[in-house]
DNA sequence: AATGAATGAGACTTCATTCAT
DNA sequence: CATGAATGAAGTCTCATTCAT
């Protein structure tokens, strides 16, 4: 043991073209990318690419697993206690975090969503964006539906309407956070968390 | 009056490849469109094509300006009376309209999207997205800000971050209504501002 | 008489597009050089062209043909009378004056030589140019010979090969002209003429 | 040694490419020739003519730069020694000799020659053959000139124009072999330096 | 295992030519 | 007669992928 296997080397490599399509790909979209482009950039051989995935699309694939995992990882990190409220708000900063560090190479998830729309591995990414939506959404939804039974939140809220909003409302975050490089995505956040649990008309 | 001109004609005939266009680009990517494809589709020899655009670049940036056009007109013809509530409703069912519209050929937003981010396009679609992005914040903020000048809406209400959540929670209620096209965008959409309006947490 | 009938209208509008083609091929080349680009530099449709013309190889000769005419005919004008090295210094005068008045779109008869090597109209153009030097070859031939015959020129002297010589040199006084624009032809006409006329080396 | 490495093969490619493109811009010109007919020509694959040019102009200025090196080699193995009459002759018999090897293929020639004056290319051909034309007619007046100082070329003669005038009349004695292929180049250039240095007319 | 030379499918784009008006 | 919209053949160039070393 500590000696590194061949499977280390490997699988090492392996991830270090990952890393290196990662920018290639934020950089130039998947069609603008080239292989040759990207073992460049990994300092590899253009060959050797080819021994560690059958493709471009291959590659891109195991990009898209990459960011979906550090997400999951990010968000899985957080202990969940405490009242409805404050798992929204540590939640929704987990998230916003997350943005903050992912947002200059955001363009990179708009290539994956341009993907899931066209391209041949439209279905495989569909799949996954379908089912991480889902999965927040319902995350958030559970959230919402334990804060109403222990009366923290108002009975009468949709709450898979309101689950289902807030979802899209922090991945557009992200969206604006690249668009507008100046905007305080953890500001906006606290501000309308703020003004949504406390509702926007005044109260009788 | 009602005899075609030849500039009739010739617009006419842009329009259609721009049509055909869409649907391809909506169907493919950008990249995966071919001008021949474009050119078949409308119903046109390949050459001519290029008898009304640049490059295919050109024919993605028309399109881009269609569908633009076209939310903006659908917003516009919103009578913004009404209070702040009202306002923030008509609006808001506008977008939704607009959405069920849409949503089948959201794909195509995706690409303008991805291609804002990486193609040699990307400022001109940048520059679009962000005006748009910022009109639309403007407006909302506008209103709320009326809102709490006449009472209607809190005063301590964030309305900056409200405004940018809201607009950003909108948009990507369009991709969740392509991505899940069982989704009820219109339910969703009333639930979550109901809830919005009157608070998350049951008042004191 | 007096009333210009339409053959005079036809072959007037057929003589604008050949000078507008003329100019038009001198600056970008046979290949270069597009049918609506002539039409355009003729003022006329792109269509109306091809009532005067076949195709565009057709243009090309048509003006091949006129600068052929126009060399012939400077040279034309040229009394032969006088001694054998005056009728010399006569026709070279000419001849360098053609150069001059044409130096400026020399590449339209560089464009015609390639063609002439590698084009398919290579044929025609061929046995035009062989010809033309053919015809300019012996005209000097004569000259000299009738020299020889009246005791001006030396008798050792090989009139076809000086005659072969001489035509390829005054050719190429032109390709110099064009090349170097402050060359003074007439000049270097002059200074060799005499050099050559009574010899480099000293006479014992 | 003996043992080819890769260096040498990658030359020895490109090379063959250089080789099969002259025979084909020669056969074709320059823009009847295709890539695809050069590709095929060298026994390449089309791609593969691309890992070795960035272009077809850069094939067309690739052998353009083999021709005139040719040249240059070809006259430099010359010795310079003798008298200066010695050295005309030896000179221009090195030339004749070029043209006898290069004229089947002087096709090529006038390709360049109308290259540099419309092709996009021009700038760089002009100053190459600008630059080889000043060089031979300095050469040549050098000649003349020691000639004069040694008292073998007559002090009245002006060096610079017969300089100018020669170097024009071989390059053009190449263009007469070309288009008649039964010339004896060898001869023309020998009789007419004969008379050239005796003179055409009787001394006193 | 690693490499990069070789390849050819495929796409954009140009433009000579036609023909209906 | 004149026109210019329409066309498709043809050509350059890119790049994912293969495979011999």
């Amino acid at each position: 043991m500590g000696s590194s296997t061949t499977q280390d080397r490997k699988s090492a490599k392996r991830e270090a073209i990952i890393q290196a399509a990662a920018a290639v790909f934020a950089e130039r979209g998947f069609a603008g990318a080239t292989v040759a482009g990207i073992a460049a950039s990994a300092d590899v051989g253009k060959g050797t690419v080819y021994e560690y995935f059958d493709s471009k699309e291959d590659i891109f694939l195991a990009v898209f697993e990459l960011l979906m995992g550090q997400l999951a990882e990010d968000l899985a990190t957080q202990h969940p206690g405490g009242s409805a409220v404050e798992q929204l708000r540590v939640f929704s900063e987990a998230f916003v975090a997350w943005i903050n560090h992912t947002s200059e190479a955001y363009s990179l998830t708009l290539e994956f969503w341009a993907a899931a729309g066209t391209s041949p591995m439209r279905d495989r990414l569909m799949a996954a964006f379908r089912q991480g939506y889902l999965q927040y959404r319902e995350f958030i939804a559970d959230i919402l539906h334990q804060g109403q039974e222990h009366g923290e939140i108002r009975p009468g809220v949709d709450v898979e309407a309101v689950a289902t909003a807030l979802v899209g409302m922090w991945d557009a975050l992200g969206l604006q956070a690249w668009m507008f490089t100046d905007l305080d995505v953890e500001s906006v956040n606290r501000g309308f968390l703020d003004a949504m649990l406390t509702g926007l008309i005044p109260q009788a």
